[in-house]
DNA sequence: GGATGTGAAGTATTTCACAGCC
DNA sequence: GGCTGTGAAATACTTCACATCC
């Protein structure tokens, strides 16, 4: 189970959230940079990729551990692991995809998933016309399977494509399951107990966002 | 070295990026709560739909304006009608869609984007396999008629679901033609000139951002 | 009574700047 | 010389708390 107030080990959880959501695009760079053959790499360097100041590179770092070399900078290969090794990259994750309606089926038929370290494992949805059918190299299963699966294949995380009002009970449904981390593409932000992770993915705001700056000037 | 040319651009009011980026969530709420017939509302009751606190949303609020009764609340029709016309969302965006891959299909065929104001009225392609297909009631056109389309249909705002490795061109592309946001699907942060507005949407970084709190307890 | 709008206070995050090391 | 790691300073953002008004 999940305690907190023992600060026994080490500085794990006093990042803050914003810089453990940049890590990841650390990663992606400096798996470029290895794939290129560099060696070595500065916090100058990777700040000019990633648009960010190297000042902060270096902090975000610092949160973790000690990692370059003076005078230097980060080895690639070493910082790659390492960081990979914080995000818990280095081993492969089983996800769940729930709804296979057009947007299921474009999330499972996506190769992207599967280089970064997580393996669409199964699928489910309630529809009996879908249930039954093959989906890039799945069965579709009833949503009546899920606790077993969930268990049996060791799923921890869950993306979630069904239609809007259904989304909180499939939510609440993936928790009770044993579910710890959701990924949604419904317009709503489910709600969840403590401990439990979820992102959503809502190209809508996004849009709705940019057009304040691009009525500026009208 | 001095300081960066900092062109003065507070062109409107200078309201933070963060709080510009709640105001679609805002705008959503208040909808379904027109559409269930409520009349007023509370910073306290959006509050508690939105997992904010009160005290955030009328200070988001206050940088546009003061739209509130005290005692009452907020009328829901106004209040929506006054966000909407901040966000530039009470007239339709003409979106052109990039690339009609898999992802592209399921983009153009997401019936998300018109109920919020955003009309897709042109799709593009590279591939003469593609060109000249009828996808989500558009015909998919070569992308050399980008600049056309974009002039005479008055087109701002390109959705980009292109191979990573030829997204760069493509935004320059987009740019050149005088859009001025863009909504990326490629796992990289396409580099515009200021005041073109970008948008990420990168389900990879956001499971990688998870798997650090999944890890935790390990 | 009840809720807004807002300066002031409190946090969080970013950037600076420099000692320390290669 | 070049670059990291990090306290301290600066900035950004959130929350408080209360005067003000319906």
């Amino acid at each position: 189970m999940t305690l907190d107030s023992t600060p026994s080990r080490q500085s794990r959880s006093d990042a803050p959230e914003v810089v453990v959501a940049r890590l990841p695009q650390y990663v992606r760079i400096l798996a470029r940079l290895l794939q290129d053959g560099t060696d070595v790499v500065s916090s100058q360097q990777l700040g000019a990729r990633l648009q960010v100041t190297p000042a902060q590179i270096r902090k975000d770092l610092s949160y973790f551990g000690r990692f370059g070399k003076q005078g230097r900078g980060y080895s690639v290969p070493h910082l790659l692991d390492r960081l990979k090794q914080i995000l818990g990259l280095n081993s492969t994750w089983n996800v769940a995809v729930v709804g296979v309606g057009r947007l299921g089926r474009a999330i499972l038929s996506y190769p992207g998933f599967t280089p970064d370290g997580f393996r669409l494992v199964a699928a489910f949805d309630v529809s009996p016309d879908v249930v039954g059918q093959e989906v890039a190299g799945l069965t579709v299963q009833p949503i009546e399977q899920l606790d077993d699966e969930v268990r049996d294949r060791q799923i921890s995380i869950a993306i979630v494509a069904v239609p809007t009002e259904h989304t909180q009970e499939v939510v609440d449904r993936l928790v009770e399951c044993g579910i710890r981390a959701v990924l949604n593409y419904a317009p709503i932000t489910p709600q969840v107990k403590e401990g439990i992770r979820v992102r959503n993915i809502d190209p809508v705001l996004s849009l709705q966002s940019m057009t304040y700056y691009l009525s500026e000037d009208l």
